[in-house]
DNA sequence: CTGAAAGCGCTTACAG
DNA sequence: CTGAAAGCGCTTACAG
């Protein structure tokens, strides 16, 4: 193999081994026939000259570029992280790449990310939408024939694939542990994004969302699964148990936690994702709370340290890789032109039972 | 806008604007000369055409695609996580996009990305090289004009940009500070890959390393800090309390820090990133070890967890997303095609003090 | 300041 | 089974 600087494109592999383009095309691309003699010349010429095929040439003339597009709240997160390995690990052996972004959870962010990469022409678009009321250049996508697959929500009125946690059911599940262990206050930490603190009380006694189930974050999702396991089990919800963060961070969820501990007194705390899980546990080894003795707590996604904590934290661990395969097949089959109605595919939590449940003191 | 599905090309709004496709180039892409009238009208068409530039033609035709290739060994580890973020944030504003890859530590696949990104036509490539010993696929690419930056490891004989931490420092300073405390017996449990027992003791006795400093992995740095520190204080170190893992994993970390705990009773442990630190807390916590009073404990990475766990567990911080942005600005620059030799850039770690060195009972 | 024309490196009907 | 030719959607010298 040559190795100059300057690239060899097909023309000089055909000009070498004597055939035409279109021949040469054919069997370095392998599409359509070739017979072994010339292939076999053809073969030689591109080793000797080095030739690599330029993917962003074959991608303009048929308009597949085999790139997919991806756009998340923020890479660094565990759970999108585990995601993306997910979606990457699917989509490797058909010889894809993976264009990824961050929105930071924030429609403009989004926006131009959707923008970009439609302008880069990729083959379909997996989003984490940052708003679930609407979301115009999903649409927009859509409407231009890009393939779109939703994860973790699903925007109002945007019928596409979808891969979905099983959150009511998994946050009925782990409250209800705490519940049967004789809890009556349970405090909740949560994002509960875009509420006043009037629409979680209304929240709380009516159960009824503003939006249809599937089009609440998941958050609002967690909370629910939390009140039908109150219900169900006869338990009125005192409000004042239910927190939500001023902002999505560690430290927000960590004085969210602190306010609820000092102002509530509950027995038993539910977190409704990581980052709450991390905050809240800054607060309780602050207050030096020993968990399970002083409070039980069960937390929504499965941390290292939940493993070596104490006597172990008991977690809903979401299937995260899991999610990016199950989000990249259904993208693929669009991608290859499968008809069908939209699907949404509900994965389910599995519950890590560890040693953070005792009964109230 | 007209949400037609066909998407409108640079002809249509030519025409429509009366103008040829090379003017409505020139205003849209906004390179070369237009009189005011004209981008109006050009504007207009493209407007009401629903125009959307086609970036791949654009890259194809002028040999840019204004997208990079990233290749990590996992982007689910939060280190990789944190410069993958940096990257994305350097380069969004430059209208850049990141193709990112896993090599899973693995040479075959780590070829195998960066083919497939170069046939992509990336402008660029941000490697964080499997292998430290040679990576044929890389001078490949810096051999067709591809420029490559590497980060947190460096291959031997390739002259590249590089983004680096300072391992030896960070461990040499994590380390005396247990040394400072009276400790003469601490354990170290490291990745050490490729190494044999004989290799280590060799390695502790002589601290001569096979290859110059620059091309060792990070482990081996960190532990050349280790055997450092010892030296400056006149300790010799028993080459027992060096262990290595035998696979890159939580559960390998936990049994090495459970043999050394058992076999050869350090009085502190160092551990050398995010992993081992998470296998060695679960070994110490399920022997039952309090810390810092039956251990003493520094680790290499800061984990959300060591700020919670017990009086806090002292770290050392690698700033990730500034490796991040530090390695994207290094590749950036080398895109513009600015000459000059390889630059190392150096970042440094920070010790974050907490609650777990003692002096040993 | 603007336009006509060539061309980036492939693939794809269409002939033969 | 193979080749000549057109064309994907832009940008870029080159004229004017």
């Amino acid at each position: 193999m040559d190795k100059r600087t300057k690239k060899a494109t097909i023309i000089e592999v055909a000009r070498l081994a004597g055939v035409s383009t279109a021949t040469a095309g054919r069997v370095l691309g392998s599409y359509g026939y070739a017979s072994t003699a010339i292939q076999k010349k053809v073969r030689d010429a591109a080793d000797t000259l080095g030739y690599r095929p330029n993917r962003l040439a074959r991608g303009f003339k048929t308009g597949r570029t085999q790139t997919i597009g991806v756009v998340v709240g923020d890479i660094e997160s565990p759970f999108y992280a585990g995601i993306l390995r997910g979606i990457a690990d699917e989509v490797r052996g058909r010889g894809f790449g993976v264009l990824v972004t961050n929105s930071d959870e924030n429609v403009d962010q989004e926006r131009e990310a959707v923008q970009l990469l439609l302008e880069k022409q990729v083959d379909g678009l997996i989003v984490s939408p940052a708003a679930i009321a609407h979301a115009d250049c999903l649409s927009h996508a859509i409407a231009s024939q890009c393939p779109v697959v939703q994860v973790d929500r699903v925007v109002r009125g945007l019928e596409t694939d979808a891969v979905l946690l099983d959150n009511v059911g998994s946050a009925h599940h782990a409250v209800t542990q705490l519940i049967d262990a004789g809890h009556k206050r349970i405090g909740i930490v949560a994002e509960l994004v875009g509420a006043s603190p009037k629409d979680i009380s209304t929240f709380v006694r009516t159960m009824k969302p503003k939006l249809p189930l599937r089009h609440l974050y998941p958050s609002w999702q967690r909370l629910l699964g939390y009140l039908l396991a109150h219900r169900e089990a006869g338990l009125k919800v005192d409000a004042s148990l239910v927190r939500k963060v001023n902002t999505y961070s560690i430290s927000a969820a960590k004085s969210a936690t602190e306010e609820l501990l000092s102002q509530t007194r509950p027995t038993a705390l539910f977190t409704a994702d990581g980052l709450m899980s991390t905050g809240a546990m800054m607060a309780i080894a602050g207050r030096g709370l020993r968990i399970p003795n002083d409070l039980s707590l069960v937390c929504f996604d499965d941390l290292d340290w939940m493993k070596f904590i104490g006597t172990g934290i008991s977690a809903i661990s979401q299937p995260a890789n899991q999610m990016g395969v199950a989000v990249a097949e259904l993208l693929m089959r669009r991608i290859d032109l499968q008809p069908g109605p939209p699907e949404h595919r509900i994965l389910l939590a599995e519950f890590v039972a560890r040693g953070s449940i005792v009964a109230p003191v």
